[in-house]
DNA sequence: GTGGCATGTCAACAATTGTTTACTTCCCAT
DNA sequence: ATGGGAAGTAAACAATTGTTGACATGCCAC
């Protein structure tokens, strides 16, 4: 029937798509069971390609836990790019819910999950680093300013609240938060975020709170 | 010299003693590099023992990740049992401080590295399901109540943020984070939890929120 | 069609893993 | 002191790991 091959269509053979195939199943299972659990094998059994594949396309298990990475980290940096501060909550629960709750396994595990390599370590410090800088910033910091160190530290918080959370709800089945939708997180997200960078809550007598958030307003 | 073996002394040979030095080492590595990228023989290095004694004292490799999580489940329950909801700050801040900062390495971070045994996942989620349900209740929760579920979806991500805490904290070079002291975390934690757990911070118009936590006062 | 090259498969490699077995060494009650 | 058993050691085991090379197969330009 078709004379054509159709371009659209499955070809037999095609290299960027098993390339993608073995990106997306060695994304799902290092995100879910970490760098060292996984084997080889497995990714190359979910992608349905051979093994000797990755090697190949990769050259190395840890070639394709960069690449992973860094698809990761990009669509991190794109989806958190200077969001104001009243949408962090949405953003984080975004990424913990996983967008679809399926197609795309948290990134933010992904993120965490160690390989050994230390290049994969600078990557992630990398974009701890910037992120809780970025969202520093969204919640009044600048560098130098007195108490600067503290908020910078409260971002950093909320980051890890976060990682926290993606990696609970992609390793245990803690109900109700690993069922919980997206809609379902948002609100406490915008207490903690609140909570934690938000102005001070007009704090009416405890002495500590060395020098608080510097207030958005 | 010495007549008689003085016992308060290092004995050459003392079964408990290796079998104390393997858990310990085996605390610090599983916690710090997770259970699949840990060697059986990195510890015995570690406690200077011989690899054949972890087989013998614990059974398998398994064995022994199963003691250090007993231990650490221990040590979780004694150290955060039911603790009034304005020390939970406190409690939280303790654990990821580790107490020492270098004898105890973290047992909120041993909870969290899978061992892909099934028992140990059990074990991990039964303390992390009594656990919030603790917390939860210390903030006023009851089950059947109206927003009973939110309320523990809330204790629940408290502690995804201790958890996520502990890791970042023991796996990367995140300052100010990496390097905050108890006294640093305990402020920034109090927030935290206030935000998710303390009286609803009178919402004055968006109309989520259902059913608030009960107000403890 | 057909040659050439990209794509995919198979089998084997060396290294590392957890575990066991046989053996040695030390302590202690008799 | 001395035999027996506990404590520790060394070497080897099978299984699994990541990786590689030689070989087969399909696709496209000509």
């Amino acid at each position: 029937m078709k004379a054509s091959p159709p371009p659209a269509e499955h070809r037999r053979r095609d290299a960027s798509r098993t390339r993608q195939a073995l990106l997306d199943a060695a994304r799902g299972r290092f995100a879910r069971d970490g760098y060292s659990s996984t084997t080889v094998r497995d990714i190359a059994d979910d992608a349905g390609v051979n093994v000797a594949l990755i090697s190949r396309y990769f050259a190395s298990k840890e070639g394709l836990f960069a690449a992973c990475l860094a698809t990761a980290v990009d669509e991190l940096r794109r989806s958190t790019g200077d969001v104001p501060l009243d949408r962090v909550a949405e953003s984080i629960a975004a990424q913990t819910a996983g967008i679809g709750s399926g197609a795309v396994p948290n990134q933010l595990a992904l993120l965490f999950r160690s390989s050994g390599d230390e290049r994969a370590d600078e990557i992630r410090l990398g974009v701890l680093r910037t992120s809780g800088e970025r969202l520093a910033t969204a919640a009044g910091w600048q560098p130098g300013r007195p108490g600067a160190d503290e908020l910078l530290l409260r971002a950093q918080l909320v980051l890890a609240a976060a990682i926290g959370t993606a990696l609970l709800r992609s390793t245990t089945r803690l109900e109700p938060l690993a069922a919980a939708t997206e809609a379902d997180l948002v609100a406490p997200l915008r207490d903690l975020v609140g909570g934690l960078l938000g102005p001070p809550p007009a704090t009416p007598d405890p002495p500590g709170h060395p020098g608080g958030p510097t207030p958005t307003a």
